[in-house]
DNA sequence: AAAACTTAGTAGGCTTGCTTATTATTGACC
DNA sequence: GGTCAATAATAAGCAAGCCTACTAAGTTTT
């Protein structure tokens, strides 16, 4: 076996993309907007390209998903009272109440795409792709230099 | 730090396909499309259907891709002589040409990807990862019973 | 041989994600 | 105060991924 990082990765991620999407249809959602919602309980009122930053997603693609959420009654956009440009994001009753249903579901395709890894090998994996992630978020593909 | 498992994984993985298309779009090429060029150039003369099975996609997201890559001149399709229904798929020679340029920059992007990560630690994620993969590919989520 | 089932691929329609380009503000500088 | 640059969000257009539904061709059953 020789597989590619980037292929076993994506493999992986769209796997686990999939089981969640397959079950939370029935509840009219996908894995993206539970992120969203999840991001927003803890954070009411942010922006959304605030929003887009934590998720890592260009702020157009943020947007794109507010639209939908807000036509689905998910969320709802405020006007910035000192900005007018920008909006403030928050859940609406509807959006809190998914909550209950989807944080279970989350644990539950966790559960499964982790059976029979032990915690220490669990704990290596999210510290292992955590610098992944570090390495990639980074500046460009440029080496260290001060700021000028 | 309490980031879930999918979160991470979606992230990681998008990140690391961003990086890989914005050096390859000079090239004309996704990383999708890569991973089928990689793919052919080892089974040539594969069903779409078979195509499909090794990327773990659904039929019709394979089809789509090799519609775009014949557009582009990468692959070709050719008639199967005993089954009517199917294409063999075969790389071009521009597709085939592609692999010396796109091998180096699969390399480099694992490269940045992996940096402080040593030996032990990436044989171990693959392990993991690969653990995990196969906890996904499964059968549905029901546990194993007889075939009937 | 005819009917019924299975298999290979495609069509339509949706979400997520990106790039590039535009609009509307805000903030900084002269 | 007026111009100019930076910032917040959106628009257009594309790729990749999915689901459901369909066609055409093989295969199996009767």
């Amino acid at each position: 076996m020789e597989r590619r990082l980037g292929t076993l990765l994506g493999q992986v991620a769209r796997l686990m993309r999939r089981r969640f999407d397959q079950r939370a249809r029935e509840i009219g959602i996908t894995r993206p907007q539970w992120q969203v919602i999840y991001v927003l309980r803890r954070h009411e009122g942010i922006k959304q390209g605030e929003l887009a930053e934590i998720l890592e997603v260009e702020p157009i693609t943020a947007g794109r998903m507010i639209d939908r959420m807000q036509d689905a009654g998910l969320v709802e956009r405020r006007a910035d009272p000192t900005d007018r440009r920008a909006w403030r994001l928050f859940l609406t009753e509807r959006g809190q109440g998914l909550v209950g249903q989807l944080e279970p579901l989350s644990v539950e395709i966790s559960d499964l795409a982790l059976a029979g890894v032990s915690d220490a090998e669990q704990a290596q994996l999210f510290e292992t792709l955590e610098k992944i992630r570090l390495n990639l978020s980074g500046k460009p593909i440029a080496p260290a230099h001060d700021e000028d």
